[in-house]
RNA sequence: GGCGCUAUCGUCUAGUGGUUAGGACACCAGGUUUUCAUCCUGGGAACAGGGGUUCGAUUCCCCUUAGCGCUACCA
């Protein structure tokens, strides 16, 4: 059974690349009627933020993305709970497990106790810097001898665990995006897999609990790729099959260094929060490093699922593009379901204007603005012309064809006509026709009248049609827009 | 410094040993429309450089360059 995971770290929001990266490991497990699996890696204690696994859940669920296995929230959402059989799947609540692993590798010298202190490891990396050579430790405690280890301990002094790197021969393996990759084994370091503190670093964890985890593809950032063969050696200490690696590339500034905070949001909740809609920002970040092979770029997760593949996954680092996704927003904004648009836009008017006791349809009141918005939030910040007076100056009613006494005028006639029409008269198809045809009887000219009228009924130059508006405000509302506006010249 | 990864329009990308190097976003021009948005039409815009291999390279190989990642008791 395929098995893929998302594995992020409890330091604040989920980033965009982190989703992406979730989204890619969902569509390989969703495809191949796998498993999704979300664990926590909370081994760095000094890292950890409050608060913050709920955040990713928040966000993952947003997404629209739901884990199989792992950490997921409760039924109220009000706790975190953990299904599956091969749990906990946070990792600080696994310790005994990397303890009995770690004690394993020691006792099989595959590992080894180190006693020393930061302040030498950061002088040894000092004289190597100094002298051009490759950082790394030089495997001062790597053969210590146990009755040495063990006094040392019995003397309360602190230490860590290393891995015993090989010291030839080459570590090679085939990334499911890049092909075949090799390292030599001399050049990598002895690397801390047990820390003071009592808990495993990430390499350590890592390998554990995708083995106990079953996990059979390993789909991370490509910041991951160096250190690679360092799980490759454990894989091999512990005698277990490795799973296979796909090593994404890295989502990038416009600048083209690593997305960063400094640059734009990163934060999927930051997007949410301008009024994205999650199904935009997922087909996005979908496309930020893969293609289907076809010109359609409008795909929905169940389009993604089956279409996915890691085989057409880019080499090559991509550019977040705010453009391309203020357009995917706006065409999922064109197709989003009106009941959906009404829930998600219904509270944010709420809190914006004051619309408990407005006589209006609010889903009319959306309408208008649905296919000119980039963003929810835009959106509804357009509307505000809906529920409040805008004030404006009397020449911007004026149509650059016409001068003001004309406008007035005609207005003014508008007005008459307008008020000899019922309250079941006045929709947007019904004033459509009608004053079409009075336009057209009294030779105004479309522009002449229409302009002043949508200047009128919105306060603004920029507005959806004067008809659509006035139906949504209503006959007594409308009149009373004109009239104002009249007064006005 | 060492190791590794990467390189097609501004951006996301398609593509092939022989193509007018295709699409999308953005941009520009025109058209429809009372405005904005939409929509339609058109336009400019790319194979990083140098060597090979080959009848022929954007495509395959090597080098250079550039960018990025790793080089922590962080992930």
């Amino acid at each position: 059974m395929i098995k893929t995971r998302f594995a992020p770290s409890p330091t604040g929001y989920l980033h965009v690349g982190g989703l992406r990266t979730a989204l890619y490991a969902y569509l390989i497990a969703k495809k191949n009627n796998g498993n999704f699996i979300l664990r926590i890696e909370d081994t760095d204690r000094e890292r950890f933020v409050e608060g913050a696994t709920e955040n990713l859940l928040r966000s993952l669920a947003w997404a629209g993305i739901k884990p199989d296995e792992g950490v997921i929230f409760s039924e109220d959402k009000k706790r975190i709970e953990q299904i599956g059989k091969n749990g906990p799947y946070i990792q600080s609540e696994r310790l005994e497990i990397y303890k009995k692993y770690v004690d394993q590798l020691i006792s099989e010298e595959k590992a080894y106790y180190c006693f020393c202190s930061k302040e030498r490891l950061e002088e040894l990396r000092k004289i190597q810097e100094v002298n051009k050579q490759p950082t790394g430790y030089d495997g001062y405690c790597r053969n210590l001898s146990l009755e040495e280890v063990k006094k040392r301990i019995a003397n309360n002094e602190k230490y860590v665990i290393r891995m015993k790197m090989p010291r030839e021969g080459i570590t090679k393996f085939t990334d499911l995006i890049r092909g075949e990759i090799e390292f030599k084994n001399e050049l990598i370091d002895d690397q801390v897999i047990f820390k003071a503190d009592g808990f495993p670093t990430y390499h350590l964890a890592v390998v554990i609990d995708d083995h106990l985890m079953e996990i059979t593809q390993v789909i991370r950032g490509e910041e991951w790729l160096s250190s690679t063969p360092k799980h490759l050696v454990l894989y091999k200490m512990f005698g277990w099959q490795p799973p296979q690696f796909a090593h994404l590339p890295l989502l990038l500034n416009p600048d083209k260094s690593k997305l960063s905070k400094r640059q734009g949001d990163v934060a999927v909740e930051d997007y949410r929060d301008k009024g994205y809609l999650p199904e935009a920002l997922l087909n996005f970040v979908a496309f930020l490093g893969w293609n289907p092979g076809t010109e359609k770029e409008i795909f929905s997760l169940a389009e993604l699922i089956q279409n996915f593949s890691l085989e057409r996954v880019n080499k090559a680092g991509a550019v977040f593009n705010l453009d391309k996704l203020n357009w995917y927003n706006k065409e999922y904004l064109k197709i989003i379901d009106e009941k959906r648009l009404l829930d998600l836009c219904g509270p944010l008017l709420e809190e914006k204007y004051s619309i408990s006791n407005s006589q209006f349809s609010i889903s009319k009141v959306i309408a208008l603005e649905k296919e000119r918005a980039t963003t929810l939030l835009e959106l509804v910040k357009n509307l505000r012309f809906i529920f409040e007076d805008l004030p404006y100056e009397s020449d911007v009613l004026v149509w650059k064809k016409d001068n003001q006494e004309g406008t007035k005028n005609k207005l003014q006639e508008l007005y008459n006509y307008l008020n000899t029409l019922s309250v079941q008269e006045w929709t947007k198809d019904n004033l459509d026709k009608k004053v079409g045809e009075w336009i057209k009887e009294k030779d105004y000219g479309v522009g002449n009248v229409l302009w002043p009228m949508r200047v009128a009924l919105a306060g603004q130059k920029n507005s959806p049609g004067p008809y659509e508006i006035a139906e949504v405000l209503g006959r007594e509302k409308s009149l009373e827009r004109i009239n104002k506006a009249i007064k006005k010249l």
